[in-house]
DNA sequence: AGTACACCTCTTGTATACAAGCAGTCCCGA
DNA sequence: TCGGGACTGCTTGTATACAAGAGGTGTACT
């Protein structure tokens, strides 16, 4: 699971403790559903069925699924039903856009003499990287530390919220295709940005970096084009699903 | 008031209306109140005193809150209360640093024959802007139009609520000074960037419309180098108020 | 005077009850 | 056979009751 959801560096308080709610443990699991296709897009989600299954009440629940529904993660149709959503190609790009745009500006802003412990850090992550066989869920989180710590080299770690909720739909579509490309690949890759960037400063790893997060993107747009069915857009709404089983 | 919160084009359906709950209410009267400064930074919010005071009850209260928590606009402590969140410089250079990277992306991916009914609106909503006189509130509608005009123009309107987020901060801060600098100022910047778009591309286009995001941003800075206590850090838990009153 | 401590009132978190509405089902009638 | 309308189950929205903790306040004791 990407723990690196709630590391808002703005909603840390420093003096109080991180206060695990009920609300957000249900919305720690619900994300990480979706986000790992368990929820699949357009399948409905039941306020009680969900309390009943996580052991809460409604309310918790319902909390979790508004700040999941302001993550676009999930719809929610009053009197309707509340229901995840679908992945939707425009909203894909979209997500790709901004994180690119704003990955590759933050290059511009590292200073020319890093933060040695922050590099240190990154270097450690890629050693602990090549590590990895085939655990793609420890990768992910490798690879988030080490997104987050190019940031945090900008000094623009507080934009990490922002590219980790475009992420979350660029990793759903991504999934969808459950193709094993080697994880070696990125990890190359991540080395190559890093050594670029400390020989030759952002001018030598931009072109490095956008290759990088083009190639995430591009198997997105392979799978697309293979099973578009995949890709419905999301503008039809989504039919009841039929209860019965009075059991 | 800037209507343009909900313009996620990913959550509307088309077939359903809006669906105005309560809740949503609630989220943009307390949202306009936090970024015009109405409830300053640091604030109590007492969900017991908004629910009477908005004649709901606490649950619509409750969950815009949560909302705003998630825009980063409002801060809750468990059994402590929940507070307008205070002016963070890092937050704000972090605000303007996403906004800036996201349009001036944007203005790459802007084809060389743009939406002749898009460039046609951006014109008009210029025009309307020069009619402007001292409505502040007005120009304010008009400006997030013609930025959302643009991100359209390339095709990436779907980001614009992530930049109307970040935008939130960066309109909070400039707040705080409430000084009037012309408004014709910025018009002039938003017909020179649109004219060198149509002439030159996004080459010409891109280092005015870099200086008009400076522009807003050097205005904050000035402010907090002229009044850097409005700009207290947000570590500091805030102190619980004292109620009494006894009436 | 200073300090420890019980208290008391506020806060948000959670559970539950009720309201309102959409939609599929089923039955009845033409 | 086909159509229409009441019915019935669900859905989410809102209101309210209770739980649990944080912290200011005042008092009593040293």
């Amino acid at each position: 699971m990407t723990a690196t959801t709630d590391s808002n560096p703005y909603n840390r308080t420093m003096s109080t403790r991180p206060a695990r709610t009920s609300r957000r443990t249900v919305y720690d699991e619900l994300r990480r559903r979706v986000i790992g296709l368990d929820l699949g897009p357009g399948a409905p989600l039941s306020e009680n069925e969900l309390a009943a299954e996580l052991g809460v009440s409604r309310t918790p629940i319902r909390e979790a699924l508004i700040m999941l529904a302001q993550d676009g993660l999930v719809q929610v149709f009053p009197k309707v039903g509340t229901f995840v959503s679908r992945v939707d190609a425009q909203r894909v790009a979209d997500a790709q856009f901004l994180r690119e745009a704003v990955e590759l500006a933050s290059l511009d802003d590292i200073p020319a003499v890093p933060d040695p412990e922050l590099v240190r850090e990154l270097r450690d992550n890629i050693a602990r990287q090549e590590l990895v066989e085939a655990d793609v869920d420890q990768f992910f989180v490798l690879d988030e530390q080490f997104h987050q710590g190019l940031l945090r080299l900008a000094n623009h770690g507080g934009t990490w919220p922002s590219v980790v909720a475009a992420k979350a739909h660029l990793d759903r579509a991504r999934r969808l295709g459950l193709h094993d490309r080697p994880l070696h690949d990125f990890t190359l890759q991540h080395a190559q940005v890093l050594e670029a960037l400390l020989e030759g400063g952002a001018a030598q790893a931009r072109p490095l970096m956008r290759a990088h997060l083009r190639a995430v993107f591009d198997d997105i747009e392979r799978l697309r084009a293979r099973s578009p069915e995949l890709f419905a857009p999301s503008v039809g709404q989504p039919t009841r699903r039929n209860i019965a089983v009075w059991e």
